[in-house]
DNA sequence: CTATTTGCCTACTATGTCAATAGGTAAATA
DNA sequence: TATTTACCTATTGACATAGTAGGCAAATAG
C-alpha cells in the first residue's frame, strides 16, 4: 500500500464498468467523463486491468471495455492488486525487497504480518458488487 | 499511511526505551547501536515524539531519552501517528486535503471509510506492552 | 474503400516525499 | 573546563506519483 489514485481510480473504472455491464462495450471517453477523470490518464490504468486479466479492450467503432466476469466475481483487493501492485503496507514484508538481516530478532515483525492479514483480508472479503 | 520507514523506526525506538525504562535516560547513541539505526537518522525520529509529548530529551553528560508514560499506556497508532502524521489510507480521508467535490456521489467513500477505521482500531487497540 | 472511432504504445516531465547526511549550537555534568 | 549529550537548520540523491504528448493499429459505419 498505500492506496494511491491509481488504485482508486482502477476501483471507479470496474464499478462503472460493472453498472454499464450488458451494454456491451463501453468507451473510455465515456467513463472518463462520467467518472471526470482525464482519459490520458484512465488509458494506463485499464492497461493494467486488462494485463491482469480483468477486463477487455476491443479497438474500433463501438469499441470500448467490458467485464470478463460477473461483477460478483470480483473482489476488491484483486482489483487494488493488479493496479497499484503488491498490497505490502510495510516494506519488511515486501517479496521483492531482500529480506531484512533483523527479521529474527525483530520485535515489531510480528505486529506487521498481523497488520498484512487484516488488511488482505478485509479487501478480498469485499466483492465488487458491494459497492453498488 | 503508508508505514514507512519514520514510524517503524519510531517504533523501534520506543520499544528500546521501554526494555531500558527505570534505568534513567537513554543516550541516543546507545539506541542508534542496539537498533542498527544511523543516530543521524534518529535524531529527526526522536524530535517528532518528543513534540508530540511521548518521550523526553535531557542534555548533557548523563542524559538522554525517557518515556514520560509507562509501557503500557502507549498505543502503537499514537506512536505511529506522532512520526507519520495522520494516518490517512486514501488521500479522500485526509483532513488537510481540500474535501473531493464528488465525495457525496462516490460510491468507494464508503469503503474507504470503513477501511480506515479498521486500520484505526487496529492500531489504537494494541499496547507497546503488546509487543514486548 | 475510406473516414472515423476507438484502443494501444512509447516516451517525457513536473512535483513531491522519503531516507538520510552534514555541520553546527546549546545545555548539563564530571 | 572538557566532554558528553540533546537539539537545530539546511541540503541531497533517489524514487514514486500523477499526469501529459503524440502517434500507430485495429475495427466498423457509411
Amino acid at each position: 500500500m498505500v492506496i494511491s489514485t491509481k488504485g482508486r481510480y482502477a476501483l471507479r473504472v470496474m464499478l462503472d464498468l460493472a453498472e454499464h455491464a450488458g451494454e456491451g462495450p463501453i468507451p473510455l471517453k465515456d467513463i472518463a467523463e462520467r467518472q471526470e477523470i482525464s482519459k490520458k490518464y484512465l488509458e494506463i490504468i485499464v492497461k493494467d486491468l486488462v494485463k491482469a486479466g480483468l477486463i477487455s479492450g476491443s479497438s474500433g467503432k463501438g469499441g470500448g471495455y467490458i467485464l470478463d466476469r460477473q461483477p460478483c466475481d470480483y473482489s476488491i483487493g484483486e482489483i487494488l492488486e493488479s493496479s497499484e501492485g503488491e498490497m505490502a503496507a510495510v516494506a519488511c514484508l515486501s517479496s521483492d525487497a531482500d529480506a531484512c538481516p533483523r527479521a529474527s530478532v525483530c520485535k515489531t515483525l510480528p505486529l506487521w504480518v498481523e497488520f498484512d492479514r487484516v488488511v488482505h483480508d478485509f479487501f478480498y472479503s469485499k466483492k465488487l458488487t458491494d459497492l453498488l
